[in-house]
DNA sequence: TATTTTAGGTCTGTTTACAAGACCTTTTGT
DNA sequence: ACAAAAGGTCTTGTAAACAGACCTAAAATA
């Protein structure tokens, strides 16, 4: 059997994965935040080959995540841009970076790090702002299910998160 | 050649991937997070070959993701459970969640979403706190590049995020 | 005690995905 | 007119994912 999709999955973890879980995805869209909009500039940067390439950057296109454009100065070359959809994956991959930064490179490894422009100081920590302005460490913040949801995943959810009840 | 890894690859995000970018792996850790923590359970809750977990749990202990324990009450039991590490990716997952509940699933979908169980609001957006204790939203947060940078992913970033100039 | 079931795997054969590099078409520069 | 470049596709080889059979040890059952 082919390779498993998660796009009819319940979880929107799962599904978000079906569009930013294949190998190479996250990378280009870091590129492209990263300023480069050409094929050979992401194909060079990356070390990636050119028909996975140009399979990434049509199954971002088709999901929404970033747009072609015809380069105006140039009639060979395309300009591939970031989408508000696209644009809003900043949190994930910000959120990798945290990680990365902190367990999986080395002690005293210091190569990119978030700022805050204003205070012009690295971020601590993540965390969430909710609905009515609070602002919350991202660890405390728990899951609920809502009407979309299956039993089975509420009742999982309800375990896992059991200071979420009502 | 054989499928590219990103262990050697300079940006922390690239390396994180290599980590926990594999095809189900965040699922995997998802799973663990949501409360599975035995063998069968996840591979049930996922629908995943046996081969495929038994790689995917045993990268993700040599990574020191995952830990995995004897089960006391049965011997031929494991427990799988989350380091530090593993619970770190906490942010990772929300951010995902949130961006797949705002542009993945369809208008009035609503399976999951994060609650602040204080005031029990749904969170609005991911922010971020810097080390003095000043809190931005994700979107101002800039990248600037430390010590281990090369000069050419330096020159990349400044020229991405100018506002991170000193 | 003997047998069956369960947990957690490994192994096999098939299909799909990724890598490298050749090749192609259109546009641009000389 | 010719060469180079942009952005691909195509081909071939290897690695990974799939379903399902098989295996071992421990637990439950008869």
């Amino acid at each position: 059997m082919s390779k498993q999709r998660f796009t009819h999955h319940e979880c929107p973890v799962a599904r978000s994965l079906d569009q930013i879980g294949d190998w190479w995805t996250l990378l280009v869209v870091r590129e492209v935040m990263y300023g480069l909009h050409q094929f050979n500039d992401i194909r060079k940067s990356l070390g990636i080959s050119r028909a996975v390439l140009a399979a990434r950057l049509s199954e971002l296109a088709e999901n929404g995540i970033l747009e072609k454009h015809n380069d105006p100065a140039d009639g060979r070359a395309a300009q591939y841009r970031l989408t508000e959809k696209g644009a809003d994956l900043w949190p994930v991959i910000v959120a990798m970076l945290n990680w990365s930064n902190k367990h999986v490179l080395a002690d005293g490894e210091d190569v990119v790090r978030p700022i805050n422009p204003d205070t012009n100081q690295p971020i601590e920590a993540l965390c969430a702002r909710d609905s009515v302005g609070n602002v919350t460490p991202l660890n405390k913040m728990v899951l609920r299910t809502g009407a979309s949801a299956s039993p089975h995943l509420s009742a999982r959810i309800t375990k896992a998160f059991p200071s979420a009840k009502e």
